[in-house]
Formats: structure tokens, C-alpha cells, sequence
DNA sequence: GATATTTAAATGTCAGACAATTAAATTCGT
DNA sequence: ACGAATTTAATTGTCTGACATTTAAATATC
């Protein structure tokens, strides 16, 4: 059963796109494993190389792991919540960062997004929810943190609201959103009495969550959000001022 | 400058890591050239396969392009918006079919964070987002119109939604949410009556839109929802009646 | 000076080998 | 006959060296 390539393209990201393909309409299902390379080999009629450049770049998507030894070879993945969130991170930040995208616009689609699971988030979630979102906001409340450590803080404070949704589709989407604006929130620096500000914020919104008050909630929200494009907008400021 | 790698563990991934953290941090920025892959084997003391191993790696994740030729070599790739929404459909679609999610958890994110953008759409949609909704729902009123081209139809319907929220980070984090479903929703059979409850509800929502009615699409949209659950409880009752 | 040719550098591919790992098959001792 | 130790075989991981292909720059030619 020979797979014919186009020889005047490059090999090894077409016999990555075929695999693939296989996976995706499941012609190869979830922990079955694949032919050996040297089947491989023979079947697209390539150097083993080839054949392993084409797996790597499988397995950089985490489509398939591979196994040494007699019985070894490369299975596909059962590509796990967990596994999809960091290469969602991962290209976020990417996107964010080398595409120059300003603070407001990943700042606005960031709250909008979050803004989306409060009618969820506030009819389940459970008290161990809430008890993530207390004991960030006491966190952040301690003095001697660093920016970064309250940046951090922050982060989690808001997937614990998003998780109390209790729908994974949405925790993974969210994801991206929320982790990807950590390095940009990380410039912004928290004085005592912004700090002071943001977890007045946090704790109105975790009332309002406890409460089970999606409006509240949203109220709540939209002020943060607004509060936090006014503390990036005084950095933009300050950044000009100090510049000429 | 040579860099140590744990010969205990596989040699590619880390050489991947190592180029991906530099990318990450800045250190190699947008369009700088990579080393050459024999430069590459001397700095971490490895062959030149294993370097191809972890290149292909990061290929695989669009953060590095290569080219042959006298002046080529790997350069640092700007991971565009489109190529991020490309991945982001991609492993949203294999994490919704590797991990069995129900159609009810997947729908209910889909339009959860769908209606994320409302406000943003209704206030800034241009007539030509309007034009794309229109055109829709055109094709969508068309007899002859296969199951899987509605479905299409369907979804672009909601990316044009998504769009005239104009913020391009929010159009790619709802790639993933609204794309993704798609797989699922061909598994509904939509006759003729169906389509035409859904074209009156795209009608609803566009007509909301227009008229930059936030609160009247989030309804419709809702409406929209619950009737697309109950198409699919359709199909899940027939199936169990038909099964035993 | 414009055009054609050569050259050099880089990636893409191949072939064959050996090392390391792992499970199964085999052997050995009791 | 059973359990433990050993061998074997299959597979991935890595290395070496070679050649093909592509591309831009350098050189030669007219």
C-alpha cells in the first residue's frame, strides 16, 4: 500500500500532513500505533531521516509519542486538555507579542471573553471555587510581593473564575485569553494603592460570583477591565513623558 | 558558545526548547537567521539529523521558516493571525473528538463565548459585516443545498459575527470555539423546515446587529442555542431508539 | 555594461551503521 | 514444573558521510 508523494515538494511535510489527515478523520484512532518507521519507509518510499522528521514534527503538536523498544514505536496521542492548553499559551504569547498587538486590544479581548462564562460561572460554582479566588485575593493583599508574583496572583484569580463555569471547552479556549496577557500586565507597575484598588475589585467580584449575581458580576468586571486599561494607559503616559 | 544538553534524555526536544525559549524571550527576534545546521551541530555538539529533528520541531509550530540556497538557512517565522487560527482549529478539533465532548459541553462554549463579542459587534460592524451575515443567509434559504454545505454556511454566518467585533485576538481565540463544532453539527440531518427555523433566527440576529441592538442578539443568539441543543436531542433520541 | 557561467553555501535527501531500550522468548537452576 | 536470570529480537535514537538541489553572489565572456 504505497502512498504517493509529490517529489518536486518538500517530503517530510507531506508525509506529516498524511499521517495527520489519517489521525484527523480517524482512519488512525487514539492510541493505536503506527507502522514502524522502516514500514513507513516503504510505504512512502523515503530514507528513515525523512520519515523521522516528518513523526518530530507530529510530535511538536503532540499528535503522537513514540516508545523505544520491542514492543515501542509511535502511538497517537489522546491529545489531553492539559497538553492543549500550554500550546495555546504558547502561541498566544507568540501571537501577541510578535504581531505588536497593543495592550487595549488584548486587554478588551481578554475581558470579553471572561465576561462570557459569568452566567455559567455564577450558577456552579462550588465553594472550592470561591475558595480559589479568596485565597488569591489574600495573597495579593500581602505586602512584599513581587510585580510579577501579584501579576501571577492575578492570573489565577481569574482562570479560578473561569474554571467555576465547569465546562473544559471553555477553561481551554480561555485559556489563551487570559495566560497570554501576563507578560504584557507584567510592565504595568502595582503601587501599594493600586494593589489596594484591583483586590477591592476581585473581592466584588468574588461576592458577587458567592452571591450567584451574574449581573453584579459583569458590573464588576467591566469596572476592573476599565480600571486596568487606565493603569497601562498612565504607563504608555509615563513611557512618553520620560522618552523626549 | 556551546550549550549542555541532559544526554540522559532525548536530544532533539531540548535543542527545540532551548531555540523556542530564545524565541520566546526575545533573544532571537522576527526574521533573524537561526545558525546554520551545521553551526548548529557544533554548538550542541550533536549530528546533523538530530538538529533536523528538533528544526522540523519547530516548524511543525510555524516558529521558523526555512530556505535553501546560498543565503538560507532557518529564520525566526512571525507567527501570523492566520496560521495561529489554522493551529488553533486544528487541535480544538482533535481535543473535541480525542476526549469524546459531548456535543451539549461543546455548544454550550460555542455560543457562551460567541456571545463575548456581541457588544464589540453591535457597535462596530461595518455594512460589509453586515453584506457577509446577509449573504449567509441567503445561501442558506437555497433549496438543493447539501447538509455539509449549510453546515458551512452556518459557520461562516457566525464568523462574520465574530468579525465585525473587529479585534483580531478575539477572532482567533473564537476560531477555535466556533470552527471546531462544525465536525459535530454535520452529524445533524437539517430538513427542510429546520434550515428555515434557523435562516429566521440568523435573520433575527443580523437584523439585531443592524440595528446595534446588543441585547436583542444576545437573546436571539441564545434562542438560536437552545434550538440547536434540541436538534441534537433529536438525533441523540433517534439514535437510542434505533440502536436497541 | 549586459549576459552567461561558475562557484559556494545552504538545506533536502539518502544509505548504512551502531547504541540504547524494552518486552518477549529462552535457558538454567532448583 | 516453576522462578529467576539470560538471551534475543524489534524498535527508536543517534552518528557519519555522502550526494542532490536550490539560490545568490562572484566570475567570466561577449
Amino acid at each position: 500500500m504505497k502512498y504517493r508523494l509529490n517529489q518536486d515538494k518538500e517530503l517530510s511535510p507531506q508525509i506529516a500532513s498524511a499521517i495527520r489527515n489519517s489521525i484527523i478523520d480517524g482512519k488512525l484512532i487514539v492510541n493505536q500505533r503506527l507502522p514502524s518507521e522502516s514500514e513507513l519507509c516503504d510505504q512512502f518510499d523515503v530514507s528513515r531521516p525523512t520519515v523521522r522528521e516528518a513523526l518530530k514534527r507530529l510530535a511538536a503538536q503532540n499528535l503522537i509519542r513514540t516508545q523505544r523498544g520491542a514492543t515501542g514505536g509511535a502511538f497517537v496521542n489522546k491529545l489531553s486538555f492539559k497538553d492543549a492548553y500550554r500550546q495555546q499559551i504558547t502561541t498566544s504569547t507568540l501571537l501577541l507579542s510578535m504581531n505588536a498587538v497593543s495592550f487595549e486590544i488584548a486587554c478588551e479581548a481578554r475581558f470579553a471573553l471572561e465576561r462570557a462564562c459569568i452566567p455559567l460561572a455564577t450558577e456552579r460554582r462550588t465553594p472550592d471555587h470561591l475558595a480559589a479566588m479568596r485565597a488569591e485575593i489574600h495573597r495579593q493583599a500581602q505586602p512584599g510581593l513581587t510585580d510579577e508574583s501579584f501579576c501571577a496572583s492575578d492570573v489565577a484569580f481569574h482562570r479560578a473564575l473561569v474554571d467555576s463555569a465547569q465546562n473544559p471547552v471553555i477553561s481551554y479556549q480561555l485559556a489563551g485569553a487570559v495566560e497570554a496577557i501576563e507578560p504584557l500586565m507584567n510592565m504595568i507597575t502595582f503601587t501599594a494603592r493600586k494593589r489596594e484598588k484591583i483586590v477591592t475589585y476581585h473581592t466584588t467580584i468574588a461576592d458577587a460570583v458567592q452571591a450567584r449575581d451574574a449581573m453584579g458580576t459583569e458590573v464588576a468586571l467591566a469596572d476592573l477591565a476599565a480600571h486596568t486599561l487606565e493603569l497601562a494607559q498612565e504607563v504608555a503616559n509615563q513611557r512618553k513623558s520620560n522618552a523626549p
